[in-house]
DNA sequence: CGTCCACTGCACAGCTCTGTGCAAATAGAG
DNA sequence: CTCTATTTGCACAGAGCTGTGCAGTGGACG
């Protein structure tokens, strides 16, 4: 049970990470998507995804448990070493950008009903450093806004989810979203637009 | 059955107009909130609400198309007769607050699974409208963005849903929330933050 | 006081979803 | 080819929700 490297196992893992690749894009299209609909579009019957997950909150909750580690570690590294709080801002901006992927289910559920709130909860350091770097540049001067540190964060939050809908729909290609994202997260904290601008176009 | 104002209609009427009330809050804490929760909230049998509305499909669109009507209106009142983008942007947003509480629903709602995406078809008018508000000063210079018009109206609606949340959470006064979501808007869509200030400051 | 209307309380059928059990088919490893 | 883990197909119980029917209750109004 030690060199099955690409036996029996290859199938079902196979099968394991297909099932949650599947069920990251459905549910990402309709919160409420039942195991059944997970399970044939993943090419398998419900029976098997019960194989694997002993649960549908289970299946979920791997599902989020990995996003939220891909984004907190995105974020964490974006703003690692770096002193100025608004190029800490953008490159955390940049750095989340990059898991995009991942964090769109979060978004999906994360805005959903009361019973999600969880993702809320399991968010919270990361929504916590964001608040801390706001408030060192309301503090220094660096950011200019009528609103607290929490509530900018809110802002910020809901506007990389505002241009993750954009390239969904189209309106914003993939490759500068991530820069602009940056650059308008910055604006709305008051930096003037074109130190923004000059500021992101010196990280690319 | 014309002379009657006041009276068996009114207690039924006052009823109807509960139910819709109860169920707006409701919703807004848990989309999927059942017809017997929405009832029991309202002090009522699930019974009685289907004498009011056929079905469950009905209530919310009800709710809806008041909501829709109400934000609309708003939006529209906001930039009437005004000429300047900024102060028009800035106007709406204000204007778009006020009658936040009905908005609320639509948030809630318009963020859900792809079965509701008919609201987002119905709010399109007022998107177009900020849309064009947002070319208009892009071209006009008096707005500053790497985004086209289209995103950065994208942005703008997530803004005011964050800081409608933040308000919700308690980060945030409600009465002042308003003029600093106009600001902030503004600030996002590159205007200088003094000068956003002093517009805003210019219109209470 | 009687009439009428809305509300109640209960019961019901139909649907969808979850989670489980079990025998049979299948596909890869040795 | 045989063995074994995985997958399949089906069936089931339990739960929740929707929409409807119907007899009874209570309050307002004339």
């Amino acid at each position: 049970m030690a060199a099955m490297s690409t036996g029996i196992t290859s199938r079902a893992d196979a099968n394991r990470r297909r099932i949650l690749d599947v069920a990251l894009a459905e549910l990402l299209r309709d919160p409420d998507a039942s195991m059944d609909q997970i399970a044939r579009a993943a090419g398998v019957v419900r029976r098997t995804v019960y194989g694997h997950f002993p649960s549908r909150e289970a299946l979920v909750g791997t599902l989020v448990d990995g996003a939220v580690e891909s984004v907190a570690a995105a974020h964490a590294a974006g703003r690692d070493g770096v002193e100025d709080p608004a190029e800490a801002v953008a490159r955390s901006v940049l750095a989340v950008w990059e898991v995009a992927d991942r964090y769109r289910i979060l978004v999906a559920l994360a805005q959903r009903s009361v019973a999600m709130e969880g993702i809320r909860d399991r968010l919270t350091p990361v929504r916590q450093a964001s608040v801390e770097l706001l408030r060192q540049g309301l503090e220094a001067g660096v950011f200019d806004s009528p609103l607290p540190a929490p509530a900018l964060a809110y802002v910020h939050e809901q506007t990389v989810i505002a241009l993750m809908e954009a390239v969904n729909d189209g309106l914003l290609n993939a490759e500068e979203a991530g820069r602009s994202a940056a650059v308008t997260v910055l604006t709305a904290a008051g930096v003037p637009a074109s130190v923004a601008t000059e500021l992101v176009a010196k990280l690319g």
